[in-house]
DNA sequence: ATGGATGCAAAAGTTTTGCAAAGAA
DNA sequence: TTCTTTGCAAAACTTTTGCATCCAT
């Protein structure tokens, strides 16, 4: 990751902003938590490196970097929210109800449906993230 | 809606529970914002009719409600839950980001997605209730 | 009288905001 | 100095819970 630390700093330095350390912790932590994380998760990551870090600079700073559009976050069927990098590739979530796999499933599975929606709708679906809820494979056969 | 009224007392008897006005009301109000009302727009809505109506009465009824399978909830991708009534055909939403309209749309459009993650992870998906974001074609032309 | 349902108030969980202090530019 | 950023505390918002009371059976 360090080989982006000075192309952020550039950006950010760009745009009028600053690279903190706070911001570095928090893009760390949604990188580390790898796929999804909630505020709270992210606030125990970045506090265990440093304790002084308060729960308003991790909201202010996913704040920031989801509207500078580093991160970018999802809104879970059972009204959590969780962040992650964007830039990675379009993909979507499918979590089960019992155990709480959470499988990443790729964008093109909804091309069809999208597709669908805009001819007869005349709709734009917005499709960055989605997450279905459901029941695992694991799950179905009752272990 | 009152012919329904005598089933409904006979159902929550039997079950050993009562029909009381804040339920009917309850019920009542999710029916007449038919589609989808939040849990303070219901509350509006009975608080109208009965002043004295308390906000944990309504949270509690949409849960009790819930549990007896006569409504269902969806949390929205801004994070919102809304209610309506079960028993309607399985459909979802199209919610514009812009403007906020929000199309129903048919079941049977995810027909194909979930059939191809079936096959796909033998993830079995819960379809009862999806909501797509996006720019409806009013706000893409830029009224 | 028994047990369910309500209103009220208080609590709990999550996210936001005002403000003064600290720190880069 | 000037403007951004932070920490702290308090506020805001949504939802839940304890408890006394009320009500139907």
């Amino acid at each position: 990751m360090s080989h982006n630390e000075l192309d952020l700093a550039a950006l950010l330095h760009n745009e009028g902003y600053r690279l903190t350390p706070q911001r570095q912790m928090v893009l760390d932590a949604v990188c580390e938590a790898d796929g999804h994380a909630t505020a709270e998760q992210i606030y125990e990551l970045v506090h265990q490196k440093s304790e002084t870090v308060n729960r308003a600079t991790i909201y202010r700073t996913l704040k920031f970097l989801r509207e500078m559009g580093l991160v970018v976050s999802t809104t879970l069927p059972d009204g959590g929210v969780e962040y992650e990098l964007a830039g990675s590739k379009p993909h979507h979530h499918l979590v089960c109800h019992a155990c709480g796999i959470d499988y990443e499933i790729p964008d093109k599975l909804f091309f069809d449906l999208v597709q669908t929606i805009s001819e007869t709708y005349d709709f734009r679906v917005d499709t960055t993230h989605l997450s279905l809820y459901g029941i695992c494979a694991e799950c179905q056969s009752g272990v």
